[in-house]
DNA sequence: TGCTCTACCGACTGAGCTACTGGGGAATAA
DNA sequence: TTATTCCCCAGTAGCTCAGTCGGTAGAGCA
């Protein structure tokens, strides 16, 4: 289950992408936009420029903007910075790696072995959708919605 | 992240499927042999035995053994009766849904829409593999390192 | 230079969850 | 009837999540 805070990112980033040639966007209004606690917000945007997602720019007429096409930004990204690496085990993390210590030999650990199955795995559909992902469905949504109202009027 | 909790469990359903003839086994013994806290193992045992993983008796010769053979216990059920279900966001949650109050239209909604991709994938990916896997596939490591001992020698 | 706008940053907090522990009760076999 | 074993509820220390508070520092404008 994704955090609060990985949803917030989500609705900031799909704000973000949607500004007309990649103007800045003040953090106070896009926390009133999207009804998101402002001091919250400051740090969910920190997080993502420090991950490289987003840039900002200081002092008047500053604020956030993507640090790149929203077509490059994969949902596993923006994941792995506010949550931290998505691994199932922390012994198959490649950045936080753990020991588990109820684990008496990692090498033939059945656990670990299925679990890397299942990491490899949600790992490759995590970073093959990206924001764009997002945006389009959410369109095709809204005009196939739309189609259905025009037609039973 | 999967808890302690659930990795205790696939430790003693590791156990409990090496037992011969399916036998029962104490809680007191499958805890000193894996490592788990008595009185939390009895927890999840039970937790097990209520989502019809496991079979109990009580009193003299009793304790827990499977319900169903390793190859029909799959590690996605394990995990839900353990963590609760896996959906990434709970209005995409079967058995516990919740609508986002940060959404405005959950048919149109962009996260829960790529979400249910996600979620889609992982399931069938969690549901795919059994405790019957988790069994073979350490074995197989095991033989496989043994080959390489005996030739090395 | 000073003023205003804006992001940056560290410390703190309440609620809820994780990983347990303890004490007793109830079913079963001998 | 007694020993054995699971069943079940209540509680607790420590951690994480979802914020909040108060101040700092850099950028543009006058």
């Amino acid at each position: 289950m994704i955090s609060k805070k990985t949803k917030y990112a989500f609705l900031a980033l799909i704000n973000l992408a949607s500004q007309p040639n990649g103007q800045p966007i003040l953090i106070a209004d896009l926390a009133q936009d999207e009804n998101i606690p402002k001091k919250f917000l400051e740090f969910i945007l920190l997080s993502l420029r420090k991950g490289g997602i987003l840039q900002s720019r200081i002092g008047k007429g500053g604020g956030y903007y993507l640090a790149l096409p929203p077509n490059k930004i994969s949902i596993g990204a923006v994941i792995r910075i506010l949550e931290g690496d998505l691994a199932p085990v922390p012994c198959l993390s490649k950045t936080n790696y753990a020991r588990c210590e109820e684990c008496r030999d990692e090498a033939t650990c059945g656990i670990r072995l299925v679990m890397a199955d299942v990491n490899k795995t949600l790992s490759s559909v995590l970073d093959s959708l990206t924001l764009a992902d997002m945006i389009e469905r959410s369109k095709n949504e809204i005009s196939k919605r739309k189609n259905v109202m025009d037609f039973s009027i």
